[in-house]
DNA sequence: GCTCTAAGCGGACCATGGTCCGTTTATATT
DNA sequence: AATATAAACGGACCATGGTCCGCTTAGAGC
């Protein structure tokens, strides 16, 4: 659980000032605290800033709103598993034949998307389904593997296709409200995946 | 916009006292009032009680939340759309071949969702995407139609394939943040309808 | 028409997200 | 070190979703 930015790209923003820094941490910190000891009901505002010992305005302030904050408790557990997309053991790393490691990004995206389903239901995905840098990431990523295996066609459009299956509104349509069993989702990912991907 | 329910399944429940039908009635329609001249933030539970006449509680134990209101509302304009697919004419009702069915369906769901995207975010698809009966419906018509079309495999799977790409959180993200052309979004969901209809 | 009761009703009340603005402080500059 | 200033801070304040409970009433049974 780093606090780094995702895809640290190069921002010419001024620095952060050195209290606002520690008060990030230390709200970050504190909201984690709260949500593994008492769910993520208990993360309000009122609590977070209390437990930081800083006052609400602050916590406004560094995240925007409650979701903001959630986002950002999200971004920094979606930045573990960016890292192991990119630099981590095959086949979900580099290395693997691009089908291996496609099928892998499906199992692995079910089973992060499932496990943090709290966490993402709270952050709220107001408009879209995730911060625009992780939903950024993982297209990028997607398209790439569709481009290695010789894919024709509209290949974002493709990419989206992919990846839609795997929201969290709709995965817990299937296993939360209809009871689907989390293999059989990922076996119909898995004859999706193949069905996109297969010659004309 | 009826005010029946979709799928008017069989309810054993007692039926609502007069007064409690016109007060559901008399919410509704000063929500959709509300809406229309002020847009939904204005869409307050206050409001809407004032507007009609009766004390908050009242809108409450209607509606239990305030998305639950608005899940009506949805629903109202959704058995609109359920009617045109069941009893409407073709291509998107009975009479085309399933593949004209299917097309004109997305067509049809891509243009609806966007349409009403102001009403669905705040019907605010708390876990599922909306309501279980309107759900269930658009499921059920994609199934008959991949059997129709002799599709092999997880029948239920494929369709929520086609189905996630054309919910809003989707949608929103392409059209909205990433600024893609509907038509090339249509486009995309084509082709992704032919390679999963496609025989092996 | 009278009675009884479950359902419905209203609006005061509470919790929490979010705003505002006067005060404090880190840091760049001299 | 002194100063200036933009940034950060805190917590009172507001709006709104949601709950509660004592009062009212529709309508079934007589």
């Amino acid at each position: 659980m780093t606090d780094r930015p995702l895809l640290p790209l190069l921002d010419d923003r001024p620095r952060e000032r050195s209290d606002a820094a520690r008060n990030r941490a230390a709200l970050l910190r504190a909201a984690q605290e709260i949500a593994e000891s008492c769910g993520y009901d208990a993360v309000t505002m009122d609590a977070v800033a209390a437990k930081a010992g800083v006052g609400k305005g602050t916590v406004f302030r560094r995240f925007q709103s409650r979701e903001g904050l959630m986002g950002a408790l999200l971004d920094a557990s979606e930045s573990e598993w960016q890292a192991s997309v990119m630099t981590g053991p095959p086949p979900l790393g580099p290395g693997a034949p691009p089908m291996d490691r496609l099928l892998a990004f499906g199992r692995s995206r079910l089973d992060i998307v499932l496990q943090h389903a709290d966490l993402i239901r709270n952050a709220g995905f107001g408009g879209a389904v995730r911060s625009y840098a992780a939903y950024s990431f993982t297209a990028t990523h997607v398209r790439y593997l569709l481009g290695e295996l010789g894919v024709q066609g509209d290949i974002a459009m493709l990419a989206v296709a992919l990846m839609a299956p795997l929201e969290l509104p709709i995965l817990d349509q299937q296993v939360h409200i209809e009871r689907i069993d989390v293999d059989r989702v990922y076996a119909g990912w898995v004859d999706l995946a193949r069905r996109i991907t297969r010659p004309a």
